[in-house]
DNA sequence: GATCCGTGGGC
DNA sequence: TGCCCAAGGAT
């Protein structure tokens, strides 16, 4: 453990410290759906789903996900499709697969135990340094650190810790700090206790000191630095893309949606045909007609236009036209390749920004 | 270590 | 509006 560190823990009366800590979190912890045991399915799926991710925004997934998929055994053997679904407009995509293909391997290669040690833990795909703690402190009760974004920020206010957050080299830090600091006898709060803390009292802007139960244990509020810290870098912009997408039907009005590639950006997910325009040619139509044709060998007729949509994601910026049309002749479905009616579409899944386009598409051709 | 990978909300 | 964020991990 860093020098510095080790004088600030140092400062620290722990035993206090915990209980302060973990008292105000067993009886002001906030009531939320995961907490109703300690099943670790259940706690590894909400770790999951929370990484980088509201409170709020995750309790209404967590609760259909876990009545679609209810343990190890269901999850291992569902439809991928039907698991990306389930996923649909909650973000990082590559989670999800990354949690099924993990299920199975614990289904198969530990009889459906979620493994209790760092090590196995750590193997599974997905599972990270927070999220190995995680699952081991809450679903086992193991001394382990689980630093995420709220324990640097609280720690680096408890301890005076002026290192940038913002670079992955800090996290060690703080895992130092907590193997210092976690209670032996209930790491699972002491951990989660932290984290509730940062998310409810010791916030990132404005803190609550006056309401914090480890205020007299804090090295920042009594130099009055609690402003100043976290020290985070910030992150630059993002770069913004021009694209046209097309929603277009055959004759029979099937609606023609196309697989993401199993890699990169929103990887797996469904979207209508698009392309992403030369900013030198300002024929977009032309440009996204000449796309389908290349793709598929029909020529579609472009009918409409409904506008635009901007989307932004953590490092880019799309900005897309849309475009409505019709195309004849025959494109063979396949399984990245598929002809939809208004009724099968809601089965696939779809990022927000496509999500966008069909409900305004959908708007158009009400209106007609 | 830097970059990629989503989304919606707060100010 | 633009920026920051929210229980990170993979490459």
């Amino acid at each position: 453990m860093a020098m510095d560190i080790k004088k600030s823990v140092d400062k620290l009366d722990i035993k206090s410290f915990q209980d302060d800590l973990i008292g105000w979190f067993a009886s002001e912890q906030r009531d939320l759906p995961w907490r109703k045991d300690q099943d670790p399915y259940k706690v590894w799926v909400s770790e999951i789903m929370l990484q980088q991710t509201r409170v709020d925004t995750v309790i209404p997934y967590f609760n259909r996900f876990l009545e679609n998929f209810p343990t190890i055994e269901a999850l291992a053997h569902a439809d991928e499709e039907k698991v990306l679904k389930a996923w649909e407009g909650l973000g990082y995509y590559s989670r999800v697969r990354n949690l099924q293909s993990a299920v199975r391997e614990v289904h198969e290669k530990y009889g459906g135990k979620v493994p209790d040690s760092p090590e196995g833990i750590s193997s599974l795909k997905g599972v990270g340094p927070y999220t190995a703690g995680a699952i081991l402190s809450i679903a086992y009760g193991k001394p382990e650190p689980a630093v995420d974004g709220n324990v640097m920020r609280v720690l680096s206010r408890i301890l005076l810790i002026w290192d940038d957050i913002a670079k992955p080299s800090s996290r060690k830090i703080f895992e130092a700090a907590v193997r210092e600091l976690i209670s032996q006898e209930n790491p699972s709060y002491f951990n989660q206790a932290l984290m509730e803390l940062g998310a409810l009292i010791c916030t990132p802007t404005s803190p609550s000191c006056l309401l914090c139960p480890v205020r007299e244990h804090c090295q920042a509020f009594e130099e009055g630095a609690q402003n100043e810290l976290p020290v985070k870098t910030k992150k630059k912009k993002q770069k913004s893309i021009l694209l046209a997408a097309g929603i277009f039907k055959d004759s029979e009005g099937r609606i023609l949606i196309r697989k993401r590639p199993e890699s990169g950006l929103l990887a797996n997910l469904w979207e209508f045909p698009t392309v992403e325009l030369s900013l030198d040619f300002q024929r977009q139509r032309d440009q996204l007609s000449d796309h389908f044709e290349e793709s598929y060998g029909v020529r579609p007729k472009i009918d409409e236009s409904l506008g635009e949509i901007g989307h932004v994601f953590s490092h880019l910026i799309w900005n897309i036209h849309v475009f409505a049309g019709q195309f004849a002749g025959e494109i063979d479905e396949s399984p990245q390749l598929k002809l939809v009616n208004q009724h099968e579409i809601q089965e696939y899944a779809f990022p927000v920004p496509y999500q966008k386009m069909l409900k305004q598409y959908l708007e158009f051709t009400k209106a007609d």
